[in-house]
RNA sequence: GCCGGAGUGGUGGAACUGGCAGACGCGCUGGACUCAAAAUCCAGUGGGCGCAAGUCCGUGAGGGUUCAAAUCCCUCCUCCGGCACCA
């Protein structure tokens, strides 16, 4: 029964003879106090139920808290996580906290308060807001990866890689950046930047930790097939592996037979044409094969091309530079001489770090003859190379052909003889089919204090040694002064009582390895400990983890798509190898949720919201006004969640709007306690179909816009019986829990949570038509639609069309007749 | 340069596998309620022409395939993201 009263819709329900309206702020607190008292939330990890676990990428807890871009994909996945829950499974949805490295530790300084205690603090500030988000989140099993509890089993992991020898020390110059003061992994460098701070990378030589995911390439490479993610994704990691197949040829050195040069190319159908040889200017031969009177120059090359910046070298310079050594190889082919030159447009870290030089057919190598003069010599014959008038080629000819100039192989086409003279090569002993990667040994060490200490120590008599399983964890000490000293040594060098220790082995003095973990260590495996949080014994637990994983759908931004996702998968695959889990894939499923943008003032585009662009929208305000649910509403309905979404505070009142007319309709339904009509059962069972279909394709702000259409359609008179309405609250709970709560409990009495409710099934009887409408068309044009039974044969409906349509056909022939069954009649038809 | 994604009213966005373009929301206009306002409710809302019934045009641009194209094909433009001297 309606009432008005001061302007507002009350009504007298069974349980309580109060007048209430949907007022967010007085149900939405009391619920999330509720389900946390009563553990709703918790996961039983040793149940048998069937299960499910939803994850999202752990933030890392920054001090500037979240704005309705982190919303998101919270959202997203908690919708999709209450929805997994009602369709039966036994969910694990998490969260914890990647709270080491860079940006806690910048934070950390740029404050002034030790990383320990500010992490802290900003844990405890995010965990409130994401509470607010009112996500099912089961707390007990939250996880921070600077926990010594769990950075314990990071360096575990560490030592299991070094065991079977993938974690190793190699001194190479890496990627440095000078204002955060420590070396990076070749990921972290964005365009030649910091990823960071977009300070310009430059390159420093030190000896660092590195692991061999470089051993892993193939299979990191292939088993992307098995996974059902965004193709997007899988063709960056593709490309980031880079595989290429080719063949590595040997070119003997003039006067130095026994020194082989190994060059690696993908074109060995144009070994005819290789002029010259060049080599990279860190390549280990350099030295040995220069001759006297080149010394000097070549010296002088080497050291400036190893002191530019990675972004002078690879984005900004690409004007060929480069000075011949003095040196000859031999072409094995053909056996002729040519010269070797040194040039920083060789990549010492990719093939062999030397390669032969076609100019005819390599646009680089092209450029480069032309500047230096070195020979030009064309082997494969193409129509549609480009030339000059004189004929001589415009510029390198990279397409396929057909061989000249080529000895026994002139007349092959070139796809055929790639093969063919790396099979001669190898029959010759002069080189061998090879396969290279992109992929580079990720640079594991850091030179900054707030990681996970690396649990090694070097001992005066037994070397490198790593320590006893049984004393981990290496504590990260306590100390004053955390900055990074921009020597190349971590501020942990500077704390004797840390570096100076006892060899495992001899006990016999020794000193810790001062470098850190990047801060992708402790992410790079986190998902296996969320159903064992607590395990003392071991980082998890073998049988539980394998009832758990791999993660069955993973939630988060794009932007992980190479780094954290690549080594996740690393991570997996080696323990998987020394059989610690069953299962050598993380993440079955993985989902990216679009950004949020919005206009920013700063740089007069549309932007990702962001603190320094100055165009954050906070979603503290809204929720005082409006109430999470409808927050959690508008985030969806947003846009699709796949694609960038533009937030507009303004679109947020129709969600609301939504919502109120939604807890009226509940609440009046339930007071008239009639049955269903035949009608409102059709509505509400298309309304199931709908949402269930959208929720599963990932649409929810369709599936929001199903529960809109069926709000505004409904008939003044329309009823619903106290069962029906039951459904319509299961359907919108994953998407306004605490409403749909406080409906299910409070309203209907129920005195279990409404996500122990069972998601309601369709039944396609009532929802199929007898009658069906069809559009019929004239010459392409919709000019009438027919009501016709679904029964009807064609050509009963096609006479039904053609007389709805009779106007538009007078005086002229029907040429054709189409009838599409269930979608639309189209007439064609000519003048007479 | 290469590889992805996108381009639809005033606006955010809908549209299954080629089958009534613009669902739903915002905004706007008009009306109801009110002393008045807010809130709420009802109606309208792509553009042109027309009093109207209507009718023509319309999914970044231009071509094509088809009875039928936002959707498929070709050429091109713009924006966003990734990679970029990888031999």
């Amino acid at each position: 029964m309606l009432l008005k009263k001061k302007g507002n819709t009350v009504y007298r329900g069974k349980i309580m003879e109060k007048e209430k309206k949907y007022e967010p702020s007085l149900i939405e607190e009391k619920w999330r106090r509720i389900w946390e008292e009563k553990k709703i939330n918790y996961t039983d990890v040793n149940t048998t139920k069937k299960k499910y676990y939803c994850l999202d990428m752990f933030p890392y807890p920054s001090g500037s808290g979240l704005h309705v871009g982190h919303w998101r994909g919270y959202v997203l996945s908690d919708v999709w996580a209450r929805y997994m829950r009602l369709q039966g499974y036994h969910v694990l949805h998490p969260m914890g906290w990647d709270s080491f490295g860079l940006p806690a530790e910048n934070d950390a300084i740029k404050k002034g308060i030790h990383p320990k205690i500010s992490t802290r603090n900003n844990i405890d500030n995010i965990r409130r807001q994401l509470k607010e988000i009112g996500a099912m989140y089961d707390w007990t099993k939250e996880i921070n990866t600077s926990d010594p509890e769990y950075y314990k089993w990071t360096q575990w992991i560490f030592l299991q890689m070094f065991h079977k020898g993938l974690a190793y020390r190699a001194e190479m110059p890496i990627n440095w950046c000078p204002n955060c003061k420590t070396g990076l992994a070749n990921e972290e460098v964005i365009n030649g930047n910091c990823e960071r701070c977009g300070t310009s990378v430059t390159k420093k030589r030190l000896m660092q930790w590195m692991l061999k995911i470089t051993a892993y390439a193939e299979r990191l490479l292939n088993d992307l097939d098995r996974l059902d993610w965004p193709e997007k994704v899988k063709i960056m990691q593709k490309n980031w592996i880079g595989k290429s197949e080719g063949a590595s040829i040997i070119f003997k050195i003039v006067n130095e037979s026994c020194l082989d040069l190994e060059v690696f190319t993908t074109r060995a159908d144009t070994l005819f044409g290789a002029t010259y040889v060049v080599i990279a200017p860190e390549h280990p031969l350099i030295f040995k094969i220069t001759t006297p009177e080149k010394i000097q120059e070549v010296k002088k090359y080497v050291e400036e091309a190893t002191t530019k910046s990675e972004l002078e070298r690879t984005h900004l310079l690409h004007e060929k530079t480069g000075v011949f050594t003095g040196a000859y190889a031999i072409n094995p082919v053909n056996g002729k001489k040519v010269p070797i030159w040194v040039a920083d447009y060789v990549l010492a870290h990719y093939g062999s770090g030397a390669i032969m030089s076609v100019p005819a057919h390599d646009q680089r190598d092209f450029e480069f003859a032309k500047k230096f003069g070195l020979p030009v010599i064309e082997v494969i014959h193409s129509d549609n190379a480009i030339r000059n008038d004189d004929g001589s080629l415009a510029a390198a000819y990279e397409g396929p052909g057909i061989l000249i100039n080529s000895g026994q192989f002139n007349g092959i086409e070139s796809e055929k003889a790639k093969y063919l003279i790396t099979k001669w090569l190898e029959e010759n002993k002069m080189g061998t089919f090879k396969t290279t990667y992109r992929l580079r040994d990720w640079v594991f060490s850091r030179q900054r204090y707030w990681g996970e200490p690396i649990p090694i120590v070097y001992c005066d008599k037994c070397g490198i040694v790593p320590v006893r399983e049984k004393d981990l964890p290496v504590v990260l000490p306590d100390v004053e002064s955390y900055k990074p000293t921009g020597t190349g040594k971590s501020p942990l060098a500077a704390i004797p009582e840390f570096v100076n220790t006892k060899c495992p082995q001899c006990s016999g003095h020794a000193t810790r390895e001062t470098d850190t973990m990047p801060q992708w260590a402790g992410s790079s495996w986190y998902f296996l400990r969320y159903p064992n949080p607590d395990l003392k014994t071991a980082a998890f637990d073998r049988k539980i983890v394998d009832r758990w994983l791999p993660v069955d759908c993973y939630i988060g931004g794009v932007e992980h798509a190479i780094l954290h996702l690549l080594y996740a998968r690393f991570f997996t695959k080696f323990l998987y190898d020394i059989g610690a889990i069953g299962f050598d894939e993380p993440f079955l499923k993985l989902f990216n949720q679009g950004m949020v943008t919005k206009f920013s003032e700063k740089t007069g585009k549309l932007e990702k919201m962001s603190k320094s662009k100055g165009n954050v929208v906070n979603p503290d305000p809204l929720v005082k006004k409006y109430g999470t649910d409808t927050v959690r509403l508008y985030e969806l309905f947003i846009g699709p969640p796949e694609l960038d979404s533009e937030w507009n505070d303004s679109g947020i009142e129709g969600c609301y709007r939504f919502l109120k007319k939604a807890w009226n309709f509940v609440i009046q339904q339930v007071e008239k306690n009639s049955e269903t009509d035949i009608d409102s059962k059709k509505r509400l069972h298309l309304l199931i179909k709908r949402v269930t279909e959208r929720i599963n394709e990932f649409k929810l702000n369709t599936a929001i816009s199903a529960f809109m259409e069926f709000m505004k359609d409904l008939p003044d008179n329309c009823c619903f019986s106290r069962q029906d309405i039951e459904k319509f609250i299961i359907l919108i709970s994953p998407f306004a829990p605490h409403f749909a709560e406080e409906l299910w409990q409070e309203f209907l009495g129920h005195s279990d949570t409404v996500f122990n409710a069972k998601w309601p099934d369709v039944q396609q009887q009532i929802i199929s038509e007898e009658t069906i409408t069809l559009p019929v068309q004239v010459d392409g044009k919709v000019r009438a639609t027919v009501s016709v039974e679904k029964t009807a044969n064609s050509e009963e409906i096609l006479k039904k069309a053609i007389e709805s349509v009779s106007k538009f056909i007078q005086g002229k022939d029907i040429v054709k007749k189409i009838y599409i069954p269930g979608k639309i009649i189209s007439i064609v038809t000519q003048k007479k």
